[in-house]
DNA sequence: TTGGAATGTCAACAACGCTGACATAAACTA
DNA sequence: TAGTTTATGTCAGCGTTGTTGACATTCCAA
């Protein structure tokens, strides 16, 4: 069922001829690179017990320091109950600080503490490492590629939030 | 810490002008790619009390049908624990079949049922056309760069197992 | 002042990683 | 042939991280 090619047609606005061997492939690649892409960092978190939740908060806390736990939520897609469980042993491990908001002080706004930001800097290295030896490898062209087509395959709000950080960040 | 630029050297080997900034954007376009390329598998598998596990175990026995349970481990990296416990929900379930092999009776071979083969199209079905999309929204030029730089971020065993499929398939 | 938004907490459950221990059958080896 | 190794399965237990549901608190806003 559905074999050999499955793309857009001959007369139509795209010259890809996508068959769904091709596909497969992509998808398979991604599972993989998915795997090399969170190895480094998931072997530095196992050691202090922590997991891939952990590493999210920390990263997405240090991209945006005093961003509120409603805005985490939204970038990590996740509920308020599984993300809380994790910023409670953040903060109680003394990686995170949260202020009570000043104009709304029902908001929590959440930034790393010195030690915060140990962490994040050993994770982040370790993973800016590999991606950088990954675009090295690839190309320059390659590397703009790779990023449109991990753009076009993100939700639309996903694609929001991305662009949103893209915009704010440097 | 690790402030700007971080990429190779002025006269060496590459053109790339990598940045902190830069190279993080790749990483959060990795992760927010990711909760895609998962996102319409998910919504399906919850359904009918699956996870992903269920997903990436019915989607190599496909691929490689008669594959060992030996084989299947290495490449989905897990224990077999781990596996034992999705491969058992499947075969009761009616969607893989377990043959014991006829040279090495110690070994498993593993097919996918009729019913088997239906869940892995639905489920295949909904990532190809996601990916599809992708592709045409990025253009050919930029697939090839896609899979290139997945592939350098890919550890060497995982890269192995991803060209051996690539070679055996088609 | 009442309703709703933002947050936190408690409880329970499921998926899916992990380790350790043990059983069995087949194959290799000395 | 006897002993070891390999491949697989099973059972038990644990930890992370996702889920829902229920409920309390605080505070803004109509």
């Amino acid at each position: 069922m559905a074999e050999g090619r499955s793309g857009q047609g001959f007369g139509g606005e795209s010259l890809l001829f996508l068959t769904d061997e091709q596909l497969r492939q992509g998808i398979e690649a991604m599972f993989f690179a998915y795997s090399g892409f969170t190895s480094d960092p998931d072997r530095i978190l196992a050691e202090i017990s922590y997991g891939r939740a952990h590493h999210r908060a920390i990263h997405f806390i240090n991209r945006a320091p005093g961003t509120t736990v409603n805005n985490l939520l939204s970038i990590l897609g996740v509920t308020k109950q599984s993300l809380n469980r994790v910023l409670r042993t953040l903060i109680s491990d003394g990686l995170v600080e949260s202020r009570v908001g000043i104009s709304d002080k029902r908001e929590r706004h959440l930034f790393l503490t010195t030690e915060g930001k140990a962490l994040e800097a050993k994770l982040s290295n370790t993973q800016r490492a590999r991606m950088r030896a990954a675009y090295k490898d690839a190309g320059p062209e390659a590397v703009q590629g790779f990023k449109k087509v991990l753009e076009a395959m993100m939700d639309a709000d996903m694609r929001r939030a991305y662009n949103n950080l893209r915009e704010n960040g440097q």
